[in-house]
RNA sequence: GCGAGCGUGGCGGAAUGGUAGACGCACUGGACUUAAAAUCCAGAGUCCGAUAAGGACGUGGGGGUUCAAGUCCCCCCGCUCGUACCA
């Protein structure tokens, strides 16, 4: 019989989901573990990057499955978000129901797969059963003063009257309209995640679990930096600016003022000054992405005002709005130093201001490095250190300023002026002003009669929606139109997991026994946002009392980027990978026969055309293929590369392994070896042992690929052993057992089918891990390299652990080390068991 | 721009500071076949050498630390992710 994937991966899908194999209940005699991958947002088809996600997690969950562990493993749906309102406008769809034709044919897919999820844990954010509960966290994040309203900065599409995201603008344009965007002010909700913003970054160095990059990341993002707050006095005014600064010891070599074009001050200055006005919006065309801000041309107006130097009588400083300072960060305002500050020098080149240095250096400047200050009255003769200390203690004694933290982490913007989002359960009445829906009113689901096409936010255009009694004093009152980012829904999810039940968000015991997440897998663009909403919504719910727990994911890997070649026709047009045939070399397309140019490997995209449909693959090859391969090559944690050929040699291995395992003996398989082993047959066990300590050491530290590595070998050496007698036969079955075990999280339908052709009668999933024998694996002789010079001229083999003098004379008998040693060594270096050094 | 990561044969990749290239793909030769595919066996970093022994070179580029560097340090180049309203 041939290995046929589609029947047998049906068949045991059908198996498990009859006996209820994943499904995961608390059970306080093993320990548990929580293994989760980041859900999917519904877009209409599984790509390659969920396989990719999609099986690691499976790997893990399966193999702690195997180690005793009580597993959790829950899957669900991302499904508020803006791609569902753009399918809406384009095809006539309603958002819920182009999103939940998506998710059951999404999830047909994941069946497909073999994927070990407890489907009873399924949630969907888009359902008024997930999301009320969020209504009623906002709630009280408001009540407890952690969610506020505040003005905000927003890219408007005039011609469209719509909020764009940052995504929809393109160069400067609304991506649908074309039109120019403005900048407009709205009022919107914002989450006090800057609250929490020392203990968040202090709570990183005890995520021992996470990568370093995503920690170095995070805290980076925080950016807490000390500095100091110093008030400039106006002239001819008795008003003062504050500007935030982390080097107070330069301020001797401040020469200018530069204020954000949003800083109250340039707005007062713009109301008698059209010049400044014309420039304020001028510098709002600008793009609002921190990439462009800092990439742009730096543009400044010089105002009529100035302040006086604090400490140099009689100074005055220009006040300039520039572009390039932020509103968002420190006061929006700075003073600058060009001889040690890389912006502001460019920015006094250009508007030829004067270049003053305070630090002594030979290098050209700015000079940006610690040395000894010059031109600096009483900091003169101190280092970078002492002189932000002594600067500060002036500040302080003439009362002009103090100590100031600063974080660039700014304030969580949750307000979306959108319809397929969470409603934010706030009312406005003319008399009572914001008032919170009472809870008994929750959840506030959405119309579903809406237009797409006024422009516009559909609640906002709604005739009925938003016009509502005020609770308070039951006059007219409407509601608020905004929706929530949908980064709220994927800030609480994997707790929602530990249990669905209807009544409240989280059950506390359920939370105790299963939070937190053991292993949290996804992709590495989450590494900052989506990672650190959630470390801090966990600790927002503490705060109100809703939830006791504060780190939500113990264990994080992040998985890189599925990449394939792209190809182009002649008309430099691309060419989906599925019509270039290659031949002698060439690529040629399928249909045409003309020649197809290879380009870069690129990630999978649907622009690049670059795309492998996972279920063309499923289809073709069977999910333990697809699974396997995805396993194979590259390590989980970098970007992968999807190539046919890789695809085939997986295909390949599992049908040697299929015929193998299907060609065995089938004597009633049964754990137990023979009494007398050959010494051939001590070497397959002692390589067996050896694979399952270095398997298990690959799975622990997500290096599948070595894992499949050292499985294969396992498998060639297993593969080619002749069967000469009883004994042998024993043995190898013996083996082949195991090897199927430490397959089955990888390839779970085919070493299940196979696991029950040897004859057993329980599913592999219930097969403990196995442990290797120590027994086995100790060597008794050792291979080491000789060298001359750090070159290697042969290699010895020596019992291990000899002792290092007897180690040097062998060494020394070796013909090709005689040959280069032809003088005494000056020095020998012996590490007993790694090598010998020869050094002449 | 800033922050972070990555860079090893023809390709994906392996390698506690200690024999660079495990395992696989592609390739070449052979077996099987009327033939092809599939399968099986063997070979293989590049160059010199005889297809040997052996040697030289070799982990993006340049420098450094070390008996010894893919691995540690400094500088540079390239690519990728993020950059706050895509998810």
């Amino acid at each position: 019989m041939k290995y046929n994937p589609s029947l047998i991966e049906k068949k045991w899908q059908k198996k498990w989901s009859e006996i209820n194999s994943f499904r995961a209940n608390i059970d306080y005699s093993k320990p548990k573990y929580y293994v989760l991958e980041m859900f999917p947002y519904p877009s209409g088809a599984i790509h390659m990057g969920h396989v990719r996600n999609y099986t690691l997690g499976d790997l893990v969950a399966r193999y702690k499955k195997a180690q005793g562990f009580n597993v959790l493993h829950p899957m669900g749906w991302d499904s508020f978000g803006l791609p569902a309102e753009n399918a809406a406008i384009e095809n006539k769809t309603h958002p819920s129901k182009w999103t939940n034709s998506n998710i059951k044919n999404m999830k047909a897919q994941l069946m497909q797969m073999g994927l070990s999820y407890d489907w009873d844990r399924e949630l969907s954010t888009c359902d008024p059963n997930y999301y009320k509960f969020e209504q009623k966290m906002f709630l009280d994040f408001y009540k407890a003063g952690i969610a506020y309203k505040k003005e905000t900065l927003v890219n408007w599409d005039p011609v469209e009257n719509t909020v764009l995201a940052n995504e929809q603008v393109v160069d400067g344009r609304g991506w649908r309209s074309g039109a120019e965007v403005e900048k407009k002010k709205m009022k919107g909700w914002f989450l006090k995640i800057s609250h929490f913003a020392d203990d968040l970054l202090n709570e990183i160095d005890n995520l021992s679990e996470w990568p370093d990059k995503v920690k170095t990341m995070q805290r980076n993002w925080i950016g807490k930096s000390f500095g100091a707050l110093i008030k400039f006095s106006l002239v001819n005014s008795s008003e003062k600016i504050s500007v935030f600064t982390t080097r107070p010891d330069t301020i001797f070599g401040a020469t200018f003022i530069a204020i954000s074009p949003q800083h109250p001050l340039a707005k007062e200055i713009s109301d008698k000054d059209s010049k400044a006005a014309d420039f304020i919006k001028f510098c709002e065309k600008n793009s609002s992405k921190e990439a462009d801000i800092e990439k742009a041309e730096k543009h400044g107006y010089k105002t009529k005002l100035s302040v006086f130097h604090p400490f140099k009588n009689g100074v005055k400083l220009q006040i300039f709005i520039a572009n390039f300072i932020l509103m968002d960060y420190g006061t929006g305002a700075i003073f600058g130093c060009p001889a040690h500050d890389q912006r502001d020098y460019d920015f006094a080149v250009k508007y030829s201001l004067e270049i003053l240095p305070v630090i002594k250096t030979k290098e050209d400047l700015p000079f940006v490095g610690d040395g000894i200050h010059i031109n600096s009255e009483f900091l003169n003769g101190l280092n970078t250190n002492s002189a932000i200390k002594t600067c500060m203690k002036k500040l302080h004694e003439l009362e002009i300023g103090e100590e100031k933290i600063t974080y660039r982490i700014r304030d969580w913007g949750v307000s979306r002026q959108r319809y397929w989002g969470c409603p934010i359960p706030i009312i406005f009445c003319i008399n009572c002003g914001e008032v919170p829906v009472p809870e008994e009113h929750l959840p506030i689901t959405l119309p579903e009669d809406i237009n797409f096409n006024i422009q516009g936010n559909p609640l906002d255009n709604h005739p009925t929606w938003k016009h509502v009694k005020c609770p308070k004093c039951n006059k007219k009152a409407i509601r608020e139109t905004d929706t929530f980012d949908t980064f709220f829904e994927s800030s609480w999810y994997f707790a929602r997991f530990t249990d669905l039940n209807p009544s409240s968000a989280f059950s506390k015991k359920a939370i105790k026994y299963w939070m937190p997440v053991d292993q949290y897998i996804g992709g590495v663009e989450h590494a900052v946002m989506h990672l650190l909403y959630s470390r801090f919504f966990m600790r927002a719910l503490k705060y109100v009392n809703s939830i006791d727990l504060e780190e939500p994911f113990t264990s994080l890997q992040t998985q890189g980027m599925v990449c394939h070649q792209t190809f182009k026709n002649k008309n430099d047009q691309w060419i989906y990978p599925n019509d270039v045939i290659k031949k002698n070399s060439e690529y040629l397309h399928f249909q045409t026969k003309e020649p197809v140019k290879a380009g870069r490997i690129e990630k999978m995209s649907k622009s690049k055309k670059n795309v492998v449909d996972p279920q063309q693959i499923i289809e073709n090859y069977g999910a333990d293929t697809a699974r396997f391969f995805m396993l194979s090559d590259s390590p989980p944690n970098r970007d992968m590369e999807w190539s046919d050929s890789g695809v085939e040699g997986s295909w390949r291995f599992l049908n040697k392994l299929w015929k193998f395992v299907k060609t065995l003996p089938n004597n009633n398989s049964r754990d137990e070896l023979p009494k007398n082993i050959s010494i051939k047959g001590k070497e397959l066990l002692t390589f067996m042992n050896t694979t399952i300590k270095d398997v298990t050491k690959a799975i622990d530290e997500f290096h599948f690929n070595i894992a499949v590595a050292q499985i294969r070998s396992l498998f060639n050496l297993v593969s080619s052993y002749k069967i000469e007698n009883e004994n042998d036969s024993k043995i190898v079955l013996f083996i082949t057992r195991k090897l199927l075990i430490i397959i089955n999280p990888m390839v779970p339908h085919l070493a299940e089918e196979l696991w029950y052709s040897l004859g057993n009668e329980n599913s592999i999933s219930y097969e403990c891990w196995p442990k290797a024998d120590s027994r086995y694996i100790k060597k008794n002789n050792i291979k080491i390299p000789i060298q001359v010079n750090g070159k290697v001229r042969a290699v010895i083999q020596v019992p291990i652990d000899l002792d290092k003098s007897e180690i040097e004379e062998i060494a020394l008998k070796e013909k090709n080390v005689l040959k280069f040693l032809d003088k005494n060594p000056k020095k020998v270096i012996v590490v007993p068991n790694r090598v010998v050094n020869f050094v002449i």
